[in-house]
DNA sequence: TGTACATCAGTGAACGCGCGTTCACTGATGTAC
DNA sequence: TGTACATCAGTGAACGCGCGTTCACTGATGTAC
């Protein structure tokens, strides 16, 4: 495939390319899909996005200064995604939270790569406080969401908000990365990755008692 | 005792290594452990395992079959851990069922690079039959504890066994690979790793009808 | 309005380097007789 | 028992290659006046 530089619309004028930075990115990220961290290199990129390979270094320090970038454009999808499942928590906590749970699981599944650079590649997040601010804010979602879960809940069962936050983020975070992969690597599964992650999320929150109709009965 | 050990094991003696192959696992594991998956050559390899960059050869295809090999061993070791930490389900099934949630975070964090090459490595597991048996018996175990451990749950509540061994799986992976690692890329988290598990692990089992008495939740 | 100029994003050639891989070879080991 | 020999695990030199990075440069753009 030829990559003639042009990148979301604007056209490849001539000498300066105009969205150089953005599409390093993209390339970047068709290597990480088609070879894995690996056979990632800073030179391929700028040959995919047709200028020289001493261009990307206008706008990146090195290989992992680009490999931040791209998962900072990630952690600012996968909030919006997560926001947008969310809806505000409506028609209703319960149900807002499961839709949280599916986007989760659909992101990791329709782009497998950005998932991998955003939590399979060893980024420090403290060298970038705009990737560590992106990240706070995908797993804000998550929190916020289960605080709103934690306030519909028997006071008496009620752990604290931030726990149950990271015991789903785990779970989830757990199938995605084992049972969604698009490689080989993927580990078979007798259900739907998007069914077993809610049958856990809902036996999880049936002992924090859950009043969900036919979801709980009294013991 | 002659002035040269015969059977050392680790010790160059001439012409024959002796025993490169598994030099040259333990070599591949330190270069994981130092630059990760993407700083990790054969030539290395073999340098740190002190033999020409052409030796590796008579052992591995290439760099993809040194990995599979290094995966290989890890899930190997893996399954031992966690059949020990098993030890057939004594001295009752929840506390053994919640060593092995221990011991499973035990190895991600003790041997971070192993758990990567086994879990973060993109392999095909269908390209080497003893690598799929290696993997399927690690999982063995924890399939094996929930098949136990479903056993005393109460009929009506018991799910299938599987799907137990599954969720508790993934949870378990979730936090290992979110807050185990050793790099600046680990999350940090309010409570340790194991605590946050052991309290996810046993929310979740109650909800299926474990029977109460010391299984109660932190308040 | 036009023009001179500063700024900046790109070029293309160059370099040293280390990797993967092959090759004919060589030294050690085990074994048949 | 000794010896001849097959086998095999290593050597070391060689090769082509592509990467990372630097450098002086050049073409395009925006703007002050």
């Amino acid at each position: 495939m030829t990559w003639s530089g042009r990148h979301g619309g604007h056209e490849r004028r001539g000498y300066h390319h105009g969205n150089l930075r953005e599409a390093l990115i993209d390339a970047a990220l068709m290597l990480l899909a088609e070879k894995g961290p690996a056979g990632f290199t800073i030179a391929e990129a700028a040959r995919l996005a047709g200028v020289s390979s001493a261009a990307p270094y206008r706008h990146f320090r090195d290989a992992e200064a680009l490999l931040a970038a791209v998962a900072e454009r990630g952690y600012l999808r996968f909030a919006a995604v997560l926001a947008e499942a969310w809806n505000d928590g409506r028609p209703d906590a319960l149900r807002a939270f499961e839709a949280v749970g599916r986007a989760y699981l659909a992101f990791a599944r329709s782009d497998p790569a950005l998932y991998a650079a955003m939590f399979e590649t060893h980024i420090d997040f403290n060298a970038s406080p705009s990737l560590q601010a992106a990240a706070d804010r995908a797993f804000g979602v998550l929190r916020e969401a289960a605080d709103r879960l934690a306030a519909i809940l028997p006071k008496t069962k009620r752990p604290p908000a931030l726990m149950m936050a990271l015991h789903i983020w785990a779970l989830s975070h757990g199938i995605a990365s084992l049972f969604c992969r698009a490689d080989p690597s993927r580990r078979k599964l007798p259900m739907s990755p998007e069914d077993l992650l809610e049958a856990g999320v809902l036996i999880y929150l049936q002992s924090l008692g859950l009043a969900g109709g036919e979801a709980k009965k009294a013991e």
